[in-house]
DNA sequence: CTTCTTGCAAATCATTTGCAGGGCG
DNA sequence: CGCCCTGCAAATGATTTGCAAGAAG
């Protein structure tokens, strides 16, 4: 039971949020924006106002459940936090993979340090082409969050 | 005379395109806004409105001239092209550093392959505090593109 | 001259916020 | 039952676009 995820975060388990949430499970693989969890829940009758995802996808941030990205188009993107991790994109089907490098990580780390930073976060993006057969070389509406393929 | 760079690029040596890159090449060491450039010709009484400035930075970066950044505040910062190179970003007074890593940029390479990625660009940038005593703790006007700082 | 440009105002788009009614604890 | 939450509509902020008047080649 998520819930639990919920009061943990000092949420109050409502209907709104525990479906927002349970989209986001569903589609762990996938990167949505606001509008792409809107149209899932349209999709499945659920009625939330979009301004409540909006809402409720801060407070996810807020609370460390969610991350927000903001892909060379501006818009935002969410995912559940699983840990870090990048992404590569690619440019023709919006399919979005991840990977994680410990050689890399390793490398920012010296390198913010010879600057004198104290590093928080990074954000490492490659963006390509996939070149798969199932390519479908159409960018999925960018308002549809339907960023799965491949 | 940079009015060659202009028609290099398609595109009429216009004053205003004159003066946007004027602005562009006195700020080099910056990451400007839309807005950014915007009040710097107010400043020096240039008469140019923000319109044109959004449509004269899209044809730059078209002509690929001019680069923009969405970082993780989402709205959109324009830096010359001067070849490739990553950001380091202080989150508490907005100071952008730029650095480039060999190292990275091979494992970068490498890992998109293995992916069977056609990498063609990339983006990685760190956040942090940059820890220095000018380190004015107080983020720029996101409008206004004072990006300067340290 | 003819076409490419500009400025201004109006139009969009994504996201945020105010407010009155509802629902969780 | 009180306070947190939601929905809707209106407000925002960044960026884009339509159009008539102006310059560049």
């Amino acid at each position: 039971m998520q819930s639990n995820d919920l009061r943990k975060a000092g949420l109050k388990a409502t209907l709104p949020r525990l479906k927002i949430l349970e989209v986001l499970q569903h589609n762990r693989a996938d990167h949505l924006s606001a509008e792409g969890v809107y149209r899932r829940l349209i999709d499945s009758n659920e009625d939330i106002g979009l301004a409540t995802i909006y809402r409720v996808l801060s407070q996810f941030e807020d609370a460390g459940l969610v991350i927000r990205h903001h892909f060379e188009d501006g818009h935002a993107l969410f995912e559940l936090d699983q840990g870090p991790h990048d992404h590569l994109i690619c440019m023709k089907c919006g399919h979005i993979e991840e990977f994680f490098d410990d050689e890399i990580q390793e490398r920012q780390k010296s390198l913010a340090e010879k600057s004198g930073f104290d590093l928080s976060k990074h954000t490492l993006v490659l963006y390509g082409d996939c070149q798969t057969a199932n390519c479908e070389n159409n960018m999925p509406d960018h308002t549809t969050g339907k960023t799965t393929n491949k």
